[in-house]
DNA sequence: CTATTCCATAGTATAATGGTAGGAATTGAA
DNA sequence: TTCAATTCCTACCATTATACTATGGAATAG
């Protein structure tokens, strides 16, 4: 499945907020732009819809910035999506101008419904919580390995 | 999730010729485009990968028309919607230019590729002839519900 | 030989994507 | 008060994908 750029540098941006905060500094989008090789102008559109979608606030000025408005194992994957791109979860087509009982609305219960709900199930458990500890498990072995050489 | 209607369209389509064909007669494309109302010519072109990915095969001339390259319980809905359209099952960025222990790369890991295995999971166990079978099901129900009143 | 059917390619309008660009507004520090 | 750093906001643009339409050719049964 093709994610859009939006939906993977906004998640990407965010995990980065959060693994970046500092107690009391606020993580520039230069910053982040930097570190993650994206755009810098690209990210504070992106940067503009998590702030409205509440996942982050921002800070202006010379000290600004961006930092998390909530612990990021209160941020659900799920809700991360839908503001990024609000067909990812949609369900697919729900235009039922065909008879409900034809082959299509078949096709679209048994086939498409049930997919979606099926990777509701995968994404609506996740917390960017998760996705950071998995980073961060990952540093760990890293320097488990660089420690026992 | 969007669904493109190549995608769509298809899968409905062989649903159709799965579901009219009789013993030895082919199923005209003219035929699906009326009952699922469709493009005719637009339907086409559907039916053309179709047949170039080896599900159905066709015949022409004045009784021409189409009919399953193999049994329904046969055909993997994966199958399809891999021939229908290449990015729906792929795995969402292979594009790896950053480095692997990486932000990005440990969302890819963690997230995308695990969504796309999970999204496998469901569609890989069904077959055309599980579709067919819902709507089957849904006629015999419609038709109990006629009966009994 | 002709009607019917599939086969194949070209074109096209619209929308989405993935950005770039410019500058206004706000803040903190000198 | 001024200035530099930062976010905020909008406009614009090039490319690509989508969802078709259109046209005509090729094969085949009768």
């Amino acid at each position: 499945m093709k994610i859009n750029t939006k939906v993977e540098l906004g998640i990407v941006a965010l995990a980065d907020i959060a693994i970046h905060s500092e107690e009391g500094k606020a993580v520039r989008s230069s910053d982040i732009a930097q570190r993650q090789n994206i755009s810098h102008k690209y990210l504070e559109q992106i940067l503009l819809i998590l702030r409205q979608g509440k996942f982050v606030r921002s800070h202006k000025g010379i000290h600004g910035g961006y930092h998390l408005s909530r612990p990021a194992n209160k941020i659900l994957l799920c809700d991360i999506l839908n503001t990024l791109d609000n067909n990812i979860l949609a369900n697919m087509y729900e235009k039922n101008d065909e008879q409900p009982d034809g082959i299509r609305a078949s096709v679209n219960n048994c086939l498409w419904s049930n997919l979606n709900s099926y990777m509701r199930q995968f994404i609506e458990k996740m917390t960017l919580e998760d996705l950071i500890k998995e980073y961060k498990q990952g540093l760990a072995e890293e320097q488990n390995y660089m420690y026992y050489i």
